[in-house]
DNA sequence: ATTCAATAGTGTTATGTTTACACTTGTAAT
DNA sequence: ATTACAAGTGTAAACATAACACTATTGAAT
């Protein structure tokens, strides 16, 4: 039959899990407390099972790690190197998550030896890891510049301060805050609230939320979520 | 041991293959004639093998097909729902390829039972093979916007309005002639040759190559190739 | 009560990019 | 000589982007 005398491998899911707060973007890590490669810094993965596709695995490794599930979640590619795990032959299914870095389980990410470091701070990583994680800031870039993805690492009221130094973390330079804020304000997709918040500043900067209804017909109308770096 | 008791997996590639000529953009499928789903379209696919990696896998299985190496090949993404095949659980990881559609072996297709159908006449796909072509034009109109992959489908001489007649098969969009050249021009990515094609005009069309080392310098430069449609 | 410190908030102009648009040229076939 | 056919070419208007600096508000410190 078709199938008969075809190897079978070993299928992972690894993740790439963004956060971003004050301190600027960041990723989730682990400190791999089992071999192979124990005692160094890893993505957070896990194992194919059977009942489940590679996107239900990185989901259900994801709530495993941060408690959190419902997060945006995008494959990459998967990685496929002979060798690029030296314990056993693994095709890997990489993952990138963008969740809001205040409402993760903290317990949970500490149970497994797993913290939170700057992108600018990333250590060495085991295996293909570092190219796992090269490509999705590349991809996290690009599709933030053109689709709202990024407000998944904000809290549900932000403000454009906010908003503008996650894009200045995302693309690693400054963004000019009047331009910024005239573009971004003429996509109609940002409601703002009433309310302000006043941790940042004694006058307080006004809060917003994404308007989803907004960009999805801004979306159908062909006009693009463009916002220029 | 951490590998231990965790299941395996057929791994399968799949691969887009497009072409290009006088008739549009257009794709290599297969009829099927080995089960399942004889008789029925599909993309060319084939297992991985235990010595390569999945790239490798489908450089192979195109060359198997169409005589060809060194041909421009990208991983779309892995596809694993549970039942996508209903042969067995397999876990394709898909490439799309572009191909000098001249260049192809005739009887190494015919062999296969491959044909190729332009983009706009795709027949039903088998199992989530119509994904995978969507995904893949979808990645060749970003890919193509701003970096210089067309060239791939077109012979090594060829003139601007076989180029332009290229983007407009992509973008399944007219564009403008003048402005076409004009933007296409300014990039310096042309070499003008001094010899014409006169099959297609009475007056004959200038013939121009790719300069890749005019792109290096540009892309090096931060200067983008970008084609607007 | 005044001053200070710190972030929020706001418009205009110059430059560059994109779009829209139509006629002339060169050649082979008749 | 005429015709048919694709190749080739420039300008102006509309739009988008980039550069730039000051005022407003408030709580804390004096």
């Amino acid at each position: 039959m078709f199938y008969e005398g075809k190897s079978k491998y070993l299928v992972a899911v690894d993740c790439i899990i963004f956060g971003f707060d004050s301190e600027g973007l960041k990723l989730l890590l682990l400190e791999r407390n089992f071999e192979p490669a124990k005692g160094k810094f890893s993505l957070m993965g896990g194992f194919l099972a059977e009942g489940e596709n590679t996107e239900e695995a990185a989901a259900r490794v994801l709530e495993d790690l941060t408690g959190l599930n419902d997060v945006y979640l995008e494959q990459l590619q998967a990685f496929s190197a002979v060798n690029r795990d030296p314990g056993a032959r693994v095709v890997s299914v990489a993952y990138y998550a963008l969740i809001n870095i205040e409402e993760h389980n903290h317990a949970s990410v500490e149970k497994h030896s797993a913290f939170w470091v700057r992108y600018e701070d990333i250590p060495e990583l085991i295996f293909d890891h570092k190219q796992m994680v090269d490509k999705a800031i590349a991809r996290l870039r690009r599709k933030a510049a053109t689709m709202p993805i990024g407000f998944n690492l904000l809290p549900e009221k932000f403000t454009l301060t906010q908003l503008q130094k996650l894009y200045e973390a995302i693309y690693q330079q400054n963004i000019d805050k009047r331009n910024f804020r005239k573009k971004i304000l003429s996509t109609g997709v940002l409601n703002k609230l009433t309310e302000k918040d006043k941790k940042s500043s004694r006058r307080g900067a006004f809060l917003f939320t994404f308007n989803f209804e907004a960009y999805k017909r801004l979306e159908e109308s062909g006009g693009l979520f463009g916002v220029n770096i």
